[in-house]
DNA sequence: GCAATTTATCGAAGCGCTTCGAGAAAATCC
DNA sequence: GGATTTTCTCGAAGCGCTTCGATAAATTGC
């Protein structure tokens, strides 16, 4: 059974001892630099196949002053709900990361952090080039990447200067909204939301506003109800539906700020006997998995999560790759600084 | 703004040099290993503050021909689904992994494995001391880590003589069924399954089969619902719900393999206009996240996921730990080879 | 045809750490 | 008090890789 001697792993040496080579000739051909006859360069390939050898990562690490590692940092209740959300934006991040052979470390870190004391290992450690922030960090954590010199991307989120990539709130929600006016033809429109501090809520809250006075609707400020700082969550989506649904004069349409209140919103409704899209019409954004499963089947604002992350790793790998080799000092590129990605209305049974 | 100059880290000499030792020292005391006098030791220790010296993982890993990573498997659907159970498991075990200092990697491998083509880059690199692999995978892939002699364990699957985590889904099933038959007195309760080719899920329906002929219920074959080799999801349990509801003698319970299924089933229930549980009881198993918030909440088997993942890396890190003492080779703790992990009946409105 | 390049190949120094002796100094033993 | 043993400290040799010259051979230029 499972008794195994530990292997003694094959080297550089073994296999520059085995192509009658230089170590430095067989470091040469395996990186692509530097010069090697083509005879030379076929053999080293030949043994590296023969033998199996695969760089050890440890050292190459070592030597090059690198770690091929990315961080990914959320906050401990973003992670714990097991948000899906920013699981797929994590998901789209691994993916990339493999096609540029890093790996991806996470970390969580707390509501409230404290520098020093909840600082990840892995930036105490410097143990890696960069760092990707998803959705709404403590910002002390975020200076204290900028004082570590770590380059850092931040997503769903923004603060101050720093480069970021956010999803098209604004558009999203105009989007949606418009939708409820103009092909469902509601006139009266609620809002619910929460967290109104966090920068991408405000921006919906935004669009919101847009869209109604495109519409030429007058906004009616009893239709924003948003639960103080309380998370956007399915629970905070329950506890809204109570006061909506005792409007004296309720609208005909709801927008839900992300799809975990609206599916709270909708518990609601199923418990009390409303019905959706008939006693009121529905609307999310984020477009999680359970979206589709919901009964009715939530009609919300589609993130492209995946590339979200998928992108928010390019970028920053770029970075990096960038200062490395301009070694000294590194800059931001402007251009690249902050993205935009952009949304999509799913129209599906809830308006 | 963020436009910063790398800074040269600081390394063990620059410490030596401060506290005025030797590199040795300096590592010996940072270790905990050899001898130091108290004001020596003091000193360095001071240094380390001072200087704010954090050792190198690449450095530290190359001279120990250790990583320091753990690998964490799980098939691509699995985590493609955001699947919130493996999702818990893993933040369990990435929980504990920092209390021992270590990381950990993620990997998903495809339904079916080809070995060398699939092979998670951190097995071919030999990047990771151990490997957590969970839920079911192809065994060609466990097959392969033998062969490669990397120290692994399975959790919530089960493989020839290798070690592995398990739920009590025996005990699980057994008091959910059984709680349906004393307390709610009923008689006739289907089961629901699909991939009835995972241990896990054979072992749910032994657990089915076990209750009924503890209380004296003779099993009616008909009763056992599964869908072929599909796999236990929120579709799975919706598709199978329109033959449950169709059969002519139905029965007033229904156990589901899992939450997924039960909430697929739920929707079903809702949407044709059946009501749980008046019209039919219905019980599940994992307590995912959206069980409670379904309507009415459901009752369901909880399995502790973080607790899991935490135990998972616990026996992981000790194994390695081991292996890497008694050099030369490792043999497999017999006795910590198979653990079985409770279960809970959490009773809701479902049932 | 000879200097100037370009191409090939290699040895050796280093990346930051652990660890194995070896040499001193201090403590312990009869 | 000399022989042991224990404590303390350090230099140096790796770990496996990259990279910077150095050297030599092949190619080019005029």
């Amino acid at each position: 059974m499972a008794s195994q001697s530990r292997k003694k792993s094959i080297t550089i040496q073994d296999v520059a001892r085995h192509a009658n080579a230089s170590i430095s000739t067989v470091s040469n051909v395996i990186n692509g630099k530097g010069y090697a006859s083509e005879s030379k360069r076929r053999e080293i390939l030949r043994s590296v196949e023969i033998l199996g050898y695969v760089p050890s990562a440890s050292a190459r690490n070592l030597a090059l002053a690198r770690t091929h590692n990315i961080g990914f940092v959320l906050r401990e209740s973003h992670f714990t709900h097991s948000e899906p959300f920013y699981t797929r934006i994590f998901l789209g991040a691994e993916f990339e990361s493999r096609k540029h052979d890093h790996y991806v470390l996470l970390a969580t870190i707390p509501e409230d952090y404290h520098v020093g004391v909840d600082t990840p290992r892995f930036v105490r450690e410097r143990n890696v080039d960069g760092v990707i922030v998803a959705g709404k960090v403590d910002t002390a954590f975020i200076e204290e990447l900028v004082s570590v010199g770590l380059p850092f991307i931040l997503v769903d989120f923004s603060h101050a200067d720093y480069p970021c990539l956010s999803i098209d709130n604004r558009g999203g929600v105009i989007e949606a909204v418009s939708f409820l006016i103009e092909k469902r033809g509601h006139r009266s429109i609620a809002f619910l939301g929460a967290d109104m501090t966090h920068p991408s809520i405000r921006e919906r809250l935004q669009g919101y506003r847009i869209a109604l006075f495109q519409a030429g609707i007058a906004l009616n400020e009893d239709h924003v109800l948003t639960l103080g700082s309380a998370s956007p969550t399915h629970e905070t989506g329950f506890r809204l539906a109570d006061d909506f649904f005792r409007m004296p004069d309720r609208p005909t349409a709801v927008f839900c700020v992300n799809d975990a209140m609206a599916l709270g919103f909708m518990r609601y409704a199923h418990e009390h006997g409303f019905r959706i899209p008939e006693d009121v019409a529905l609307i999310g954004f984020d477009d999680v998995d359970g979206a589709v499963f919901a009964s009715p089947p939530l009609t919300t604002v589609r993130v492209f999560k995946e590339q979200f992350g998928e992108m928010a790793m390019r970028q920053l790998i770029e970075k990096v790759e960038g200062s490395s080799r301009t070694d000294g000092s590194y800059r931001y590129d402007r251009t690249t600084e902050r993205l935009i990605l952009s949304t999509e209305l799913v129209v599906r049974g809830s308006a």
